[in-house]
RNA sequence: UGGGGUAUCGCCAAGCGGUAAGGCCUCGGUUUUUGGUACCGAUAUUCGGGGGUUCGAAUCCCUCUACCCCAUCCA
């Protein structure tokens, strides 16, 4: 598996070294409303995963708040998605629907602090007062009401007294936040529709951001991780579990990027589009990228979880390319499914020098991967080749049968086409070929060099099977919907294959040499009609240098960048501007940046006070000291311009480097301790004495000596190396000017 | 127009002040009775643009730009 970290698997390791938690509790938390897709996989990946790797367990939930959607069917198929994942949740499979007698008490506790109350708003009036993304909303009239009113009231609503609208439960947060999601959100709403678990016990139904957060905290989770639509609502996670100061720990919201990929659609609502408008054959069509459909494909658990794992997690929405899934159920199977021969567009070839019928034995695997097994191939006088693998007026580079080209049929004999026979129309029925007596595979003695071995049946024995190519389901990268539609998606071929293979059963994969990997289909497949499904393709880069050669290739041109326009200064920053550009001969832009923040400047004012060094002192103010300032969200800073002088000081008398100056800054901010203190504690005295370095530089020299090689040759970028090196070997405290000058000396 | 995010190769993605990881795709080559596999090799002087700080910046600061999410009684 990949070894490098995402930042979800960094964030939970820092949890645990900071002795957050005791044990690491993930949970994949789907609303039964749908067919699992293969994002879903990505999320099961994650949240089981980080499980596995932590040593803790995960959750399968049910977010079943929302009866009007929710149905049992799509319970039992996320659960088999999981199982065939070859993932097991931690005891039962939970509900959101146990955890609603706990929820409504939770509720009735924020009422009673005040923090929620009934509104009885219409709908339309609760949208318009929401307000808009620029301007603040204002809060119902009804958020006065009092704690008994809105205790009755919320029982009223849990026993069914009220219609549907008529009152919701909202949290008193702030009508004129920012963040939209936290102007006085919706706790429950009154819903007459019939839950599929707790039936018509309840009137009300909790929302997402109450439930969520609670149920996660209910179950002990300590990592709650989803996609990054939830971002906004991350802000009423916190809010309500620590409103309810519950007892410690608690979980907190981690979000990630959902899975894209090219060529198809993600969505539920066109995922639905596709089933029920009949543009596939339900939800498990091979063509979909539900779970289902790659299963019934014939994709593997294991190369699902491998892509997965090769797509890594970020936060930058992106969209992978098909190809990276087809790679890993190609290389999954590779090494564990028989190669067979099956011809899907039959040509007739007779071989007018054969006589007769015999049978070839014939190894499974070929010889690099290490499984055993062989099987009978039946050979005789009329065979099928596939029709693209004779051409009458070869392009270049074509290595099978021509006219004048012999090839190989694959584990027997050589032949060599005679004759030609077309019908009326032109099209090729036939070909008249002879084969090579001495050229059967494994004691050829004829000295013929062929440039490929094709696929071929036994007219006699050949079975014939349904074989469902399938394509992708859009014809374009992003699709939009079902105007995209690829219309050749799914081509059913009447093919011919060897008979080894009838005997199998369903449920099984082979690779079809030359044509690609292909599964024997668990629900239609039977011996009498036998039906395959296409998994995927083999490579095929004869197929894509024809295909390349008839594209033209398109250049790319380089997108062009437009500065957009910056704020004028007020006057009162002109004149600081002013100041600072004239009087202390600041570079502009470090003068802008000083002149536009208020905090910097008087910072930056009153270390001026306790140092005369201009630039040096706004060079950290503007750099280092704002960075801080926006990491603390400005109030609690541990340091005082004060120190900061003190700091340039010893910077200004070169007792310490730039470099040096930065470490102690950060110490100083973490800890608040002096500067000088700092220095003399940790003995960071910078080192100007060439006489110390040398000998290091020639160590590091010495250790290196590849990279002494690249130097030489050409490569300056290593000189930043050898520095680095020297440095760390004295602790950052070797005078890098120096040592640079020194390295660049010594290496020329 | 407010808030929250994200920008590193054609597509994913590491990287957290000291040599721009890796995978997919692509392109060469070797092996091959699958135009498969395997193996070797190539492919970012540059990290969305522009400035600044530093001996040294993808990484720190400023600024601009582009894209995504938020105004369901959905999740």
């Amino acid at each position: 598996m990949n070894e490098s970290k995402n930042f979800l698997k960094s964030q939970v390791q820092e949890d645990l070294e900071a002795n957050k938690y005791q044990k690491i509790i993930t949970r994949f938390p789907p609303e039964p409303n749908g067919f699992p897709h293969i994002g879903h996989a990505k999320s099961i990946f994650i949240n089981f995963g980080i499980a596995r790797d932590f040593n803790g367990y995960c959750n399968l939930r049910m977010d079943d708040t929302n009866p009007s959607k929710e149905d049992t069917k799509y319970v039992e198929a996320l659960k088999d998605a999981v199982e065939w994942l070859g993932y097991e949740w931690y005891g039962d499979v939970r509900f959101t629907s146990d955890y609603f007698p706990k929820l409504y008490e939770y509720a009735i506790e924020l009422i009673k602090m005040g923090k929620a109350y009934v509104d009885s708003l219409t709908e339309d009036e609760i949208r318009e007062y929401r307000g808009s993304v620029t301007e603040p909303g204002k809060r119902s009239k009804y958020a006065e009401r009092s704690v008994e009113e809105n205790l009755d009231l919320f029982e009223r609503m849990k026993k069914g007294e009220f219609v549907e609208g008529e009152h919701v439960l909202r949290a008193k947060i702030d009508m004129s936040a920012a963040n939209m999601k936290m102007r006085d959100p919706l706790l429950y709403r009154i819903k007459n529709a019939h839950h599929f678990r707790t039936g018509d016990e309840w009137a009300i139904y909790p929302m997402y951001d109450f439930a969520h957060c609670l149920s996660d905290y209910i179950e002990g989770v300590t990592h709650s991780i989803c996609t990054l639509e939830f971002e906004n609502n991350r802000d009423i996670y916190d809010w309500v579990l620590d409103t309810l100061k519950l007892e410690p720990p608690r979980p907190y919201q981690h979000e990630f990027a959902r899975l894209n990929i090219n060529y198809t659609v993600m969505s539920k609502r066109k995922l639905l589009e596709l089933v029920e408008g009949g543009y596939v054959n339900g939800w498990d069509d091979p063509r979909l990228p539900t779970i289902a459909g790659y299963r019934r494909k014939g994709y593997t658990p294991e190369s699902i979880l491998t892509f997965c794992d090769q797509i890594g997690v970020a936060k930058s929405n992106s969209v992978v390319d098909v190809s990276q899934l087809e790679f890993c159920i190609r290389d999954d199977l590779n090494t564990k499914v028989p190669r067979v021969l099956c011809v899907l567009d039959p040509l007739k070839v007779t071989i007018v020098n054969y006589e007769g019928e015999e049978e070839i034995d014939a190894p499974y695997y070929p010889h690099d991967v290490p499984k055993e097994g062989s099987r009978k191939l039946p050979f005789s006088r009329e065979i099928y080749i596939d029709r693209a693998d004779f051409e009458e007026n070869p392009p270049k580079g074509y290595y099978r049968l021509t006219p004048t080209q012999p090839v190989r049929l694959r584990h027997g004999y050589i032949i060599e086409c005679k004759e030609v026979l077309k019908d009326a129309a032109g099209n090729i029925v036939e070909i008249k070929a002879e084969y090579y007596p001495n050229s059967k595979s494994g004691e050829d003695t004829s000295g013929i060099k062929v440039k490929s071995a094709i696929q071929w049946v036994s007219a006699l024995s050949a079975k014939e099977v349904e074989v469902r190519v399938y394509d992708r389901l859009f014809a374009c990268e992003a699709p939009q919907g079902v105007e995209d539609i690829n219309p050749n998606s799914l081509v059913v071929k009447k093919a011919l294959i060897e008979p080894a293979v009838i005997t199998q059963k369903p449920d099984v994969r082979f690779q079809f040499e030359r044509e690609g990997y292909f599964y024997a289909d668990p629900i239609d497949y039977t011996d009498e009609t036998p039906v395959f499904n296409k998994i995927v393709s083999l490579k095929d880069s004869w197929g894509k240098k024809k295909r390349n050669s008839r594209e033209k290739t398109k250049q790319q041109e380089k997108k062009v960048q437009i500065d957009g326009e910056v704020t004028p200064m007020t006057p009162e920053q002109e004149k600081l501007f002013e100041r600072y550009t004239k009087e202390l001969q600041l570079n502009t832009e470090v003068a802008n940046t000083l002149a536009r923040d208020s905090f910097l400047a008087s910072f930056y004012e009153e270390a001026l006070n306790e140092l005369n060094s201009a630039v040096n002192l706004a060079n950290i103010i503007t750099n280092e000291v704002a960075r801080e300032i926006k990491a603390q969200n400005s109030t609690e800073l541990h340091f005082t311009p004060k120190q900061i002088a003190q700091l340039i000081a010893m910077v200004d008398e070169e007792l310490i480097s730039n470099k040096i100056a930065k470490q102690v800054f950060e110490e100083m901010a973490k800890t608040g301790a002096d500067p000088k203190q700092i220095v003399e504690d940790k003995g960071l005295i910078q080192i100007s004495d060439p006489a110390q370095i040398k000998p290091i530089i020639d160590e590091v020299i010495a250790a290196n000596p590849q990279n002494v090689e690249k130097f030489k040759g050409g490569n300056k970028k290593l000189l930043g190396f050898f520095v680095g090196q020297v440095l760390k070997a004295t602790g950052g405290k070797a005078n890098p000017k120096m040592v640079n000058e020194l390295v660049a000396q010594k290496l020329a």
